[in-house]
DNA sequence: ATGGCGTGGTAGCCACGA
């Protein structure tokens, strides 16, 4: 099974290069965020023609996360239930495979702005409320699956600068204590896992030729239930559509299990 | 590195991202 997560910066204007992707890399599972549309833009026939079917948890403008999936998508479940949200930030669903039931979940996780922000608050909040629902999850559903655009980047390694970036939004150690808090629920980051000592990045700012001189964060992530780490393959970061006119500033980041 | 870019809504700059 091959499953991808990527922050596409705009479904209205990515949506050829998410084709063209699905076409090249033939997922099993892509799971996408801020696809910034309401649902009812959301191409589900485009989606549906090359073979996949799809759920979307959409907003006009901001955030938004879907999973574009070759298995039925059954239980579905949009938003942290209990957490008054207005933003579109979690979208889940259950998938039979032949690895047995496994339960998708896909997140876009406040970016923070600032730490002395409401938004820093907002995004320790978001975490807080999604930790505490998913530890239940992990109860009810022993196969899960959580990826997204988690905007943090878990260690030194994942940061090309940790020195100018300490304390700062995306690296400050109460977001890394959350971060590390999820995978102590009984969590694998697959890509570390894999691969323990490779400098490797999923998003890159637009300004600065960012990419160009691999100014990068690893913050895209696929957390495995620790059930299924050792029938992880491999894990890579999609640098290909960076080459594209137009490109996200994050890169598909996937597993195959 | 604190800007510099990109997207979207709105009405021509502003919010927001990371």
């Amino acid at each position: 099974m091959k499953l991808a997560t990527w922050n596409v910066n705009s479904l209205n204007v990515r949506l050829s290069q998410v084709e063209d992707w699905i076409k090249k890399i033939n997922p099993d599972l892509l799971l996408l965020q801020e696809t910034k549309q309401e649902n009812v833009k959301f191409p589900h026939e485009s989606l549906d023609a090359l073979g996949y079917k799809s759920i979307h948890n959409g907003q006009k403008t901001y955030n938004g996360v879907a999973i574009i999936s070759k298995y039925e998508l059954l239980d579905t479940q949009n938003n942290i239930p209990g957490f008054e949200d207005e933003q579109k930030r979690l979208i889940a669903a259950t998938i039979n495979t032949n690895l047995g039931k496994i339960r998708i979940v896909c997140i876009y996780v406040p970016n923070g702005q600032t730490v002395d922000s409401d938004k820093y608050l907002y995004k320790l909040n978001w975490l807080k409320h999604f930790t505490l629902w998913l530890k239940n999850e992990m109860v009810i559903y022993p196969n899960i699956i959580i990826a997204g655009d988690f905007n943090i980047a878990p260690q030194d390694i994942d940061c090309h600068d940790p020195e100018g970036w300490k304390n700062n939004v995306l690296v400050s150690p109460k977001e890394r204590e959350a971060f590390r808090k999820i995978i102590d629920l009984g969590l694998s980051d697959s890509f570390r896992t894999l691969n323990p000592s490779e400098i490797n990045y999923s998003w890159w700012d637009y300004r600065m030729a960012g990419f160009r001189r691999n100014l990068g964060m690893r913050i895209d992530h696929i957390l495995v239930d620790k059930n299924l780490t050792d029938k992880i393959k491999i894990s890579t970061i999609d640098k290909g559509p960076r080459n594209s006119e137009r490109p996200s500033d994050h890169a598909p980041v996937m597993v195959e299990i």
